[in-house]
DNA sequence: CAAAAGCCATTTGTTGACAGTCTACAATGG
DNA sequence: CCATTGTAGACTGTCAACAAATGGCTTTTG
């Protein structure tokens, strides 16, 4: 048996990690009520710990606070994935454009390549679909070399899966077809930062689009 | 006397605005260790209360944890400055174009118009000044209509006031003239989506360099 | 019966204390 | 004199308990 530094992670994480999980796999609904107490007895903790997790959830945008400080997690409307498709839009722009600029431009785009592999692998799967749709999203994001606007962007990533689950797993499929993410790799290839704009923000606007139209319909039914 | 609903802040709260306005005004500087028993000492306030806040600061960038979960106040060095104003660029590229698209946009346009107003009366006074030329591309930002954009745009404050503190408030004088706002306001009123681009992309690129060559300035000093 | 008052359960705000861990320094033994 | 081993101080992680506020339910009273 080999010696090596073992991991040390804290409750406090743990309860983050757990709790994220739970909010964005659906587990807790958009709107639920997070007790404090019924919580830290879930998890094993003491409420003071649970309560540090929870301002970082607070602040990553998937919970939002009631009067007196309740904490519920959160809705999004459609007016909001409107917008928070256009910041995302913008935000990956960016990224496509930074890792045109770099060097070794296809050696980054190979990873892309690997990741794109992986939406066509999984095809099919719902759960593990949405984990390579945004993975390869996220990874674009990585490859710019910007720390900045990948954070920026992970700070959307909580209120992206709320709303993709929100609106429905089925209807939220088709924006992550291989397929259109095909085109988007075949743009960025071609290292035109007008042209990847373009396409980019029709990307966005088109699965923003079908979201809004998926809750509405989740909504009427 | 009027009645009107009371304001019932937190500790925590109040916790968090002093202590961010204490690491944005420099108060507590850069890589400075941060001992809770100490600060909950100095706020008056117990640990657990403190921590809350801290947790905060922490995500939204003013405040990174070394090893034990010790908190210090974030430096932020050259590369990322150029990073941190590359998405800020985007963002308010984004905010300016979505203003261009509102019916109301004259009447948005002299709210942006006050802000500007606000910065050439403040000409000269350093604390005074770096306020109202947050404040103008702030308001950009709420101008948009955006809130996902303008919460981005927030978490971007933080850094950007440190990065201002630590360059030296002299030095980063220079891009908050009322000047180059002047014609940051005019190309807007143009609705030139490409012009808007490309000056606000140039104008974050100038105070990025300036604040570049200001850090360097100060390191070797 | 209706309105007001009082009471109780629920839930968050806040605190003080205890325990574990790291750093630095002193003590000890070769 | 050097290496190893205690040892003390400083901080953070975690917890359990108390206080305050809110909302609903019951009781009282006209």
């Amino acid at each position: 048996m080999s010696i090596k530094s073992l991991q040390r992670t804290t409750l406090r994480d743990q309860c983050l990690d757990g709790l994220r999980s739970a909010i964005t796999s659906g587990q807790l609904p958009a709107g639920h009520h997070l007790v404090e107490t019924d919580l830290s007895a879930a998890f094993g903790v003491s409420r003071g710990t649970l309560r540090e997790a929870m301002r970082r959830l607070e602040q990553e945008g998937l919970l939002v606070a009631g009067p007196r400080g309740q904490l519920r997690v959160r809705e999004i409307n459609e007016g909001e994935i409107g917008h928070l498709y256009q910041v995302r839009a913008a935000l990956e722009v960016l990224a496509a454009r930074s890792l045109c600029l770099h060097d070794d431009f296809t050696a980054r785009m190979e990873t892309l390549r690997e990741c794109l592999q992986r939406l066509h692998e999984v095809q099919g799967d719902l759960g593990e679909q949405i984990e390579a749709d945004l993975t390869f999203h996220r990874t674009l994001c990585e490859l710019s070399g910007n720390p900045v606007l990948l954070s920026s962007w992970l700070a959307l990533e909580g209120p992206i899966r709320i709303t993709i689950m929100h609106a429905g797993l089925e209807r939220a499929l088709h924006n992550m077809s291989a397929d259109r993410h095909d085109n988007l790799l075949d743009v960025i290839a071609q290292r035109d930062p007008a042209h990847i704009e373009r396409v980019l923000v029709e990307h966005m606007d088109e699965a923003a689009q079908r979201l809004m139209r998926a809750m509405e319909a989740q909504c009427a039914g």
